[in-house]
DNA sequence: GGATGTGAAAGTGTTCACAGCC
DNA sequence: GGCTGTGAACACTTTCACATCC
């Protein structure tokens, strides 16, 4: 198959599920999987495995499944994962810290290269490896590094305030930690972490399931065959 | 409308990003809003909105739109949150300590109520005002004070262990930050929280889009973490 | 007049089921 | 025999459009 079709975009949401089962897999040994398995290790139907990466071309072998790092590597380069993606943060408080020193960005494809705040008791301070800088100076340090990715860590007030000079230094991708809608222009994308709103979704079914169903959705990666 | 029909599981998680809204809304003094408004707010169209709230009532004043408070109060208590939610973080590394020690929680609906671990380096330090504990005393804690909610903040490879001891315990939803797929039984919810997964869903976008869509969706506004 | 609430239509996404290949 | 890849069927979600009511 030849992407005729856009692919679909919770199809690309998917995408890293999938990378991050695999990547498990190849470093426990396992060197070939069903659909059936890998939709049993991670939750989702076979077919659904099989129909999502049927976008993108043939990657398995009819009666043996996938050779997973074969896949792997496959889906990296779908996804971009080649290469290794800079990023910048802007806001050194509590959060933006741990962000900034995570090091579990670098293994999967991210290395943030540039902390920055507002706040003159911080910058100049360490965290991990860089120094907080202040974030005026966050436009010329994405355009030097062609930096496309910027990860907000600022209070919701301030959120609106940084994300539009993200956009006006020609960042193309945000991931939001403060808790409120951005607003952004067609071409970038935004995308929101806010463990609250998770949570509160969840209480629903926490005070909705006595008798019904017993609370949600059962273990997926059901049968077929 | 009585709610004959079950409510989409879609609708559930999209009434905490209303919540969020309006709550917002409320304290900048705004009485009254239409769902156009409240749908330009959010980046979400209006008729999904009404036709949102109408699986569980009719909120509006035709020729008006909504209370702001009204509606606030009407989704909350839809939600479960007209009480706080104790919750337990089991890994008190770097982002364990951080999610036990935000603030973010307790205004809008959650607590942090015990910090557990394995490690004996850790265990007796304190972490905001809490202490870190012995992860064997979890159980107890968790049927003293009759706790739903659980926090995995731990590595990938022990994530699973620990999902298993919190269901055991009488957990029934988890949010994990741990980044491997957890396998829980009926009756358990699972949120997964993986800013990887996130981004790396984003560079499908950075690295298909240089002509044909100029990157992805317009206002967005919604998700989650 | 103006905005809600909601059936019906349109659009998306998931699952089925099986031909085809290893 | 076993499992993929995929049209077709089915299920779900969003949008439309308008009767209804303030």
């Amino acid at each position: 198959m030849v992407r005729e079709v856009e692919v679909p975009e919770i199809v690309v949401r998917r995408l890293p599920i999938y990378v991050r089962a695999l990547a498990q897999l190849e470093a426990q040994g396992v060197k070939t999987i069903s659909s059936l398995e890998l939709g049993r290790y991670i939750g989702i139907t076979a077919a659904q495995i099989r129909k999502d990466l049927s976008y993108f071309g043939e990657f398995g072998k009819q009666g043996r499944g996938y050779e997973v790092s074969h896949l792997l590597r496959e889906i990296k380069r779908i996804l971009g994962l080649t290469r290794v993606w800079p990023m910048v943060v802007v806001g050194a408080g509590r959060l933006g810290q741990a962000i900034a020193s995570y090091d579990g960005f670098k293994p999967r494809g991210f290395e943030v290269v540039g902390v920055f705040d507002n706040d003159p008791a911080k910058i100049g301070q360490p965290v991990g490896h860089l120094v907080i800088r202040d974030v005026s100076e966050l436009p010329a340090a994405v355009r030097a590094h062609d930096i496309k990715i910027g990860i907000v860590a600022v209070p919701a007030a301030e959120a609106q305030k940084v994300a539009d000079l993200m956009v006006q230094a020609g960042i193309r991708a945000i991931l939001n930690y403060a808790p409120t809608a951005l607003h952004v222009p067609a071409g970038v994308r935004v995308e929101d972490i806010d463990p609250v709103v998770t949570l509160q979704s969840m209480t629903y079914y926490l005070v909705n399931s006595e008798s019904r169903d017993p609370a949600g959705t059962a273990c997926p990666g059901a049968a077929e065959g």
